[in-house]
DNA sequence: ACATTGACCTGGGAGC
DNA sequence: TGCTCCCAGGTCAATG
């Protein structure tokens, strides 16, 4: 479900309410998740202090005293602070109970999310160690991206998708960014020149910022920390709406099929 | 080195 | 109402 929006709006969240407070224990009612919790995980966060919450690419990463506790939210995955005394629901797999009488309650149906601990820095874990540059820094320019489509003969729209390249986003938001910088999705990607370029970095970033300005996306699952969902829902331009009218032209919103994911687009207005 | 495909898992909606 | 099928904000591993 989240992209960096919808993780970025739960560091937000989830920030002001737990920073400075220690963790007590950990329960985990369910260990299976995309990679196994670690068994010894209570043990291990037990009394250490959570001193700031942060985020590279789609993981969250809470910075404790001895070391960095990751999780990722996979496609359906939310993180609430609440009352440790509320009794879990259905999909609430782990509690991170802490001092001041809440719990960080992590809530995943489809169970694609993760938890992992680390005292290396973050840059050399395995899932993190490969990934590509964050899209709302300075970094991420036309410069950047002609240089990393060099020779690519996938479409843009993957080539966007792919974190090993730029981090964070994903369906929707490569939807989105290609509508608005008018470039349609099935483009070979070094087909990209360098006005193009200059669109679709300045278009994803304008379209991620908005949306972390309205709380994120909930489609279905996402939630913020206080269990409210986002809203940049109402704004999308053409994701999930197929069929509807392109807000740009005359012509319909297509949705088609790309690397096993759907794409919506206006072949009108996007070439 | 790159590109594509399968796998993981549950729930909701469409269609019969 | 109930069944089956298809789809979903991700991404790693295996295959070509």
């Amino acid at each position: 479900m989240p992209e960096l929006p919808e993780v970025e709006t739960t560091c937000r969240g989830i920030e002001p309410l737990i920073s400075n407070t220690t963790i007590v224990h950990v329960v985990v009612r369910n260990h299976s998740l995309r990679w196994p919790v670690p068994g010894d995980i209570s043990d291990i966060l037990a009394d250490q202090k959570i001193l700031r919450v942060t985020r590279r690419a789609k993981y969250i990463l809470f910075n404790l005293t001895k070391g960095t506790l990751i999780i990722h939210l996979g496609m359906s995955g939310s993180l609430r602070i609440l009352d440790k005394n509320i009794p879990p629901a259905k999909h609430d797999h782990v509690d991170i109970v802490l001092s001041n009488s809440q719990t960080i309650r992590f809530n995943d149906a489809r169970r694609f999310g993760s938890i992992h601990w680390t005292t290396e820095s973050i840059n050399q874990h395995r899932l993190l160690a490969h990934l590509g540059i964050e899209p709302l820094t300075a970094e991420f320019d036309a410069n950047f991206l002609l240089e990393a489509i060099k020779g690519k003969k996938t479409n843009i729209k993957q080539t966007l998708m792919n974190h090993n390249i730029v981090v964070g986003i994903g369906n929707i938001y490569a939807c989105e960014t290609l509508f608005l910088a008018k470039i349609s999705p099935t483009r070979e990607a070094s087909s990209i020149n360098a006005l193009e370029a200059t669109k679709i970095v300045s278009f994803s970033k304008a379209t991620l910022q908005q949306a972390i300005l309205n709380g994120g996306t909930t489609l279905k699952d996402f939630k913020k920390a206080d269990g409210t969902p986002g809203y940049f829902q109402n704004e999308l331009m053409v994701y999930g709406r197929h069929g509807e009218k392109c807000y740009n032209c005359d012509s319909s919103i297509a949705k088609i099929t790309q690397n096993q994911r759907s794409t919506f687009y206006c072949e009108s207005c996007q070439v």
